[in-house]
DNA sequence: GACCAGGCGTCTT
DNA sequence: AAGACGCATGGT
C-alpha cells in the first residue's frame, strides 16, 4: 500500500491505553507504551497518542477514511460533558474520575458479535488471543501479520472440523450459526438498527451462543446502544455493593456508558 | 490437580 | 422464574 502520513486528531480527553485495555475490544496489540497495532473492520493501523492528540498510521486502505476512526473512537461525541453529568452523583463520579479517558467505541459489527460470542465463560488475554487467531487462520491479510475478520459470508462456508485448530471449544459451533445467520440476512446491523433495545436483543439472541450479556455488549460496543447494561454477575455484585437503590439519576438515558466506568473501576479493583 | 475465566443451553424444581 | 450443571480450553 502506498506510503501516506499519519491522520491527526483531537483526541478530547480520550485516554488511548485505557480505552484499548479496558476489556470492549480485542483487535489491538499494545507495541509500546501508548502505541498499539491492530485491526478495525477493514482498517489496519498503528495508532500512538501524544498528550491530547491522537495518531494513526493507516496500514490498509480503508483506514485512510479519517471519518472511519472518528467514529470508531466516538470523536465526534462530547464526553467531557457527558461524563460531568455522571458526575453529579458521588459514587458515580469515583468510578468514572480515574477512567475518564476511556471511550466507548463504535465497533464494526460482525467483529463484535465475533468477539464476545469468543468472550463468554473466558477472560481477556485468552479472548484476545482466540480472537487473533480467528482472523489470522480465516481472514484475509490487509498488511504484514494483520488480518481482518472473515466475512459472514467466508466464515459460514467453513465446517466445524476446520474450526478445531482455532481451539474455541464449545464455542466453535456458536462462531458458524452468526455467521450463517448474517450471512442469509437473518441477523444484520440493517435490521438491527431500527429496532428498540429490547427486541434488538432478541433478535440478537436467535444466534446459537449469544445470550443477554453478549447481546447488550454487541449493542453498546458496536451499535452505540448507550442505554444498553451488559450486566454479568460481577457488575451485578458492583451495582448492587454501589448503587442499592437502583442507578442515580444523574446516569439516567447513559446507563450503559455509565456502565462501563465502573466496571473498569471494580476490574482494577480501586473500588472494591 | 483443582479451580477459574466478563456465558449460554438444557434440564430440573 | 430460578437454580444446578455441563461445556472445551488454557492459565495459575
Amino acid at each position: 500500500m502506498e506510503i501516506c502520513s499519519p491522520l491527526v486528531f483531537d483526541a478530547n480527553g480520550m485516554d488511548l491505553a485505557a480505552t484499548l485495555e479496558c476489556g470492549q475490544t480485542f483487535g489491538w496489540r499494545r507495541t509500546k507504551e501508548n502505541h498499539f497495532e491492530g485491526v478495525a473492520g477493514q482498517c489496519a493501523a498503528n495508532i500512538w497518542q501524544q498528550n491530547n492528540t491522537l495518531y494513526i498510521q493507516p496500514l490498509s486502505l480503508a483506514a485512510q477514511n479519517a471519518d472511519f476512526w472518528r467514529h470508531y473512537f466516538a470523536l465526534d461525541e462530547d464526553y467531557p460533558t457527558l461524563l460531568q453529568r455522571f458526575c453529579t452523583h458521588k459514587k458515580l463520579a469515583a468510578c468514572v474520575e480515574p477512567y475518564a479517558g476511556v471511550r466507548v467505541l463504535h465497533q464494526p459489527f460482525f467483529d463484535t458479535l465475533l468477539s464476545f460470542i469468543l468472550s463468554q465463560n473466558n477472560h481477556i488475554p485468552r479472548i484476545t488471543s482466540l480472537f487473533q487467531n480467528l482472523r489470522l487462520f480465516y481472514g484475509t491479510e490487509l498488511a504484514p501479520g494483520l488480518y481482518a475478520c472473515p466475512t459472514p459470508h467466508s466464515l459460514a462456508q467453513k465446517t466445524l472440523e476446520e474450526l478445531i485448530p482455532l481451539k474455541a471449544g464449545f464455542r466453535a459451533k456458536y462462531l458458524l450459526d452468526a455467521a450463517k445467520k448474517v450471512d442469509a440476512g437473518v441477523v444484520t446491523e440493517e435490521l438491527l438498527a431500527p429496532l428498540p433495545d429490547a427486541e434488538a436483543r432478541l433478535l440478537l439472541q436467535n444466534i446459537a451462543g449469544v445470550g443477554p450479556k453478549v447481546a447488550d455488549c454487541v449493542l453498546l460496543y458496536s451499535l452505540g446502544r448507550k442505554r444498553v447494561v451488559p450486566m454479568d454477575v460481577w457488575m451485578k455484585r458492583a451495582m448492587a455493593t454501589l448503587f442499592p437503590h437502583g442507578m442515580p439519576r444523574a446516569a439516567k438515558g447513559s446507563e450503559g456508558i455509565a456502565q462501563q466506568y465502573i466496571f473498569c473501576a471494580m476490574r482494577d479493583k480501586t473500588l472494591f
